[in-house]
DNA sequence: TTGATTTCCATAATTTTCCATGATATGTAT
DNA sequence: ATACATATCATGGAAAATTATGGAAATCAA
C-alpha cells in the first residue's frame, strides 16, 4: 500500500473547502474499497486526538483496521465504549468533491486554529492537516529535541530492535 | 458496513421532535434490510443501560447482531431472560418521519433529563442521544481518567493485543 | 369533544453541486 | 530545444438541493 508523503499548503475558503493535495487524492481512491475510476473518494477525518493542534486524514482501508480492532474487544466493556468515544465520536466521514475539495465544518477548523489556509502533511498511512504556524512550531519542537538530546541516531536504531523481534 | 461517527446537537420541540443528524440518516438506511430509495429507514432506541444516562440507537442490521448474540444463549438461562429484559423489554422500533425526524417518547427523555436539545454521537455500529451538559460531563470524565492514569497509550496498545490473537 | 398523535406544508440556513478561470504541468511534433 | 495543444490542479462564484426546524391541518383515541 501506498503512502501519505510530502507537504502541502493550500488555501481555505470561509465555505471550508479546500484542495486535498493530488498526491493524497492517489492514496485515498486507492485506499478505498468502494472507489473506482470516475467516481470520487472517501476518506475519514479524526480530530479527538488528545494534545495535538491537529485533524488526522485516514483513507477508508486505513480506518477500517482500526475499527475493526476496536470490534473486536468484547461488545459492551468499557474499554470498547472509550475507544468508540475517542474514534467514532471524534471523527467524521467526507467525501472528495469533483473538484478533489472537502469541506471542513466550522468546527474543526476552529478546535485546530485553521482560517484561510491549511498544510497537509503526509504521515504515512495517514496525514495531518494544521494551521500553518502551529505546524512549524511543531516541527521546530521536534528539531529541538531531537538535536539537545542528539537522539536522531538514536530514534532510528529503534527501527532496527523492532526488526528484530518479528 | 459504515459506522456511525460525529457529534451533532439537534433540537427538541415540545413534542418530542427531533431530526437524526443526516449522517446518521445514510448509515440507518444502510443498515435496514427493508429501506430503498424514497423510504424512511427504521431504527431500534434502546432505554434499559443501566449507569447511562443516554439513549442507544441501533440499525435494523446492528440490533439484529446484537439480537442473535442473545439468542445463542441457553433458551431458559437466567443470563439470557435478563438480556431480553434489557435490550428487548427496555427498547423500541421507531420510523423515521418525512423529514428525517423521529418523536422521543416524554418517557425516554425523562429518563435521561432530555428537554430541549439532544446530542447525538457516533459509536460505531450504534449512537448515543445525551442531555448535552450530561454528554460534557461524560466525555470529561474520560478525558480525567485518562490523563490522570496515564491510560491512553495503554488503551491504543490494546487494539495491538487485539490483532495479535488474530 | 378534547387531548394527543401523526401527517403535511413552509422556510431559513446550510450544504452540495455545477460551472468558470488562471496557473501548472505534460505531452507531441517540428 | 521550441512552440503548440492537452490535461490536471487549485481556487472562486453562483445555482440547486438538502437539512433542521416551526407551525398548522388531519387523524386517532377515549
Amino acid at each position: 500500500m501506498r503512502r501519505f508523503r510530502g507537504e502541502a499548503e493550500n488555501k481555505v475558503d470561509n465555505k471550508g473547502r479546500v484542495s486535498i493535495p493530488a498526491a493524497f487524492r492517489r492514496i485515498l481512491e486507492e485506499g478505498d474499497p468502494d472507489w473506482s475510476s470516475g467516481l470520487n473518494p472517501n476518506l475519514v477525518i479524526v480530530y479527538g486526538r488528545r494534545n495535538r493542534k491537529c485533524l488526522e486524514g485516514y483513507s477508508i482501508g486505513s480506518i477500517e483496521i482500526v475499527d475493526n480492532l476496536v470490534s473486536n474487544l468484547p461488545r459492551y466493556s468499557k474499554e470498547r465504549e472509550i475507544l468508540e468515544r475517542l474514534l467514532n465520536s471524534q471523527s467524521i466521514y467526507i467525501q472528495l468533491d469533483e473538484n478533489g475539495r472537502i469541506i471542513l465544518p466550522l468546527k474543526l477548523r476552529k478546535l485546530v486554529e485553521i482560517q484561510t489556509t491549511a498544510v497537509f502533511v503526509g504521515m504515512g498511512e495517514k496525514f495531518q492537516i494544521w494551521n500553518p504556524t502551529n505546524y512549524i512550531s511543531d516541527m521546530n519542537l521536534i528539531e529541538k529535541n531531537l538535536s539537545e538530546n542528539n537522539l536522531e541516531e538514536e530514534l532510528y536504531s529503534l527501527l532496527d530492535n523492532v526488526k528484530n523481534q518479528n
